[in-house]
DNA sequence: TATATTTGTGACTGCTTAGTCATATTATGC
DNA sequence: GCATAATATGACTAAGCAGTCACAAATATA
């Protein structure tokens, strides 16, 4: 966690620094990352990262957890009681990612990039919690669903929650692979990841409703 | 590609240089996998590899495909029309899969590991083009089974291949997540992926299919 | 204003890496 | 046996990195 000192920085010098490392591990995975690249871009000394965190890894960390929180204000916003069924609520989290990502693009970038970080040892239990925190919410979802007879009952409730998780991931990685979208591109241009782009997004993500719902409705 | 040193070097050695790399890789990202480490362990010098490689992307690909080559020769071996429905044949490319974990744990391993190189920018093409590779065969066996009448015909093919191929990748990161397997550790002990793990991997594979194919089928 | 505390600094350490190249060793052809 | 070609070698280069620390500057306290 950050130290005092960091956090008393004051607004416009804390948000400089954040934003700067955010961009970096944006573009860069965990390892590529180099702080030395970050401050000579920000003109503050090396050793100042040090009075302000632990390590590479506990900056890493704080940007993660402040991301994820804002990420939460939006797709926590909601809940799946308020919808007539789990597809209109599934379909209603990805319309509050748009926004989020449209609101906060660096923190969308950065939480983008995120993904492609699974291989790194050092983050790697970090990205394991998450996902399996992920996977857990769908599962809860499932088990509901389950409960009020709408999904089927025949299958161990972790594949299905997977499997909801993974479709998810897969929109995203399908909209990239495809070239609807490019970060990497949009990262450098200063423009969300999801720019333009939010009737392929929804029609894609009602595609993939279309594909599965056969497969959880009963 | 390697050179004519690489390939005249003798069965023994160059199966000797070629495991150890396959290790190396199988173990580490491409980016944290060390040449240095590798000929030390292996007792030749750094300018070897040199004489057989161009670098060190030269040999990753050369290993990326004899693997593929080797995995190529088991779910090759049949074709989805010998089969009485598709997943049959979705069936029986794990059930080969697994036959060429046994007896190819190595470069199984390797193969397993790729999957987590998505990052590297130095071997992200590579991986795109092997997955792309993968999405349009799916993609090519769904139009058929449109063709035949007996998959749905009101999404995109591009939409349902892709689901195909994650559904592939997801149950075996399913697996792995729930720690049925566990490779960084199968690898250390020189046993295969899914080592003793056969009817787990199948049962999962049936749960998917169960679970995908009302998603999928007319 | 003088002293104490907090914050900022950047040269430096120690480490690792891919890749090179002049030299030594081994194999081949005559 | 000798000369030529092919192969093996490992110290070396240049570059990168995270993290440190003695010192300087700024700020707070008295």
């Amino acid at each position: 966690m950050p130290s005092n000192t960091f956090l008393k920085l004051g607004e416009e010098k804390r948000k400089r620094i954040e934003e700067a490392f955010l961009r970096e591990f944006a573009v860069n995975s965990y390892d590529e990352a180099s702080l030395s690249d970050v401050v000579k871009k920000l003109g503050i000394a090396k050793g100042s990262i040090y009075q302000y965190f632990e390590d590479k890894l506990d900056l890493f960390m704080y940007l993660v957890h402040t991301c994820n929180q804002v990420k939460l204000r939006y797709v926590g916003s909601v809940a799946a009681k308020g919808f007539p069924d789990f597809w209109a609520y599934f379909r209603k989290l990805f319309e509050l990612g748009y926004q989020f990502d449209a609101e906060n693009p660096l923190q969308s970038h950065f939480l983008h990039n995120l993904v492609r970080n699974v291989n790194s040892p050092s983050v790697r239990d970090l990205y394991d919690e998450l996902m399996l925190q992920s996977v857990r919410g769908f599962g809860k979802m499932v088990a509901m669903e389950i409960e009020l007879g709408r999904f089927r009952d025949d299958l161990p409730v972790s594949t299905m929650g997977f499997m909801l998780f993974r479709i998810g991931t897969s929109i995203q990685e399908q909209l990239e692979v495809e070239k609807e979208i490019n970060p990497g591109k949009s990262i450098e241009d200063n423009v969300p990841v999801y720019q333009g782009k939010r009737e392929v997004l929804m029609q894609t993500v009602d595609n993939y409703i279309k594909l599965v719902r056969p497969a959880f409705d009963k």
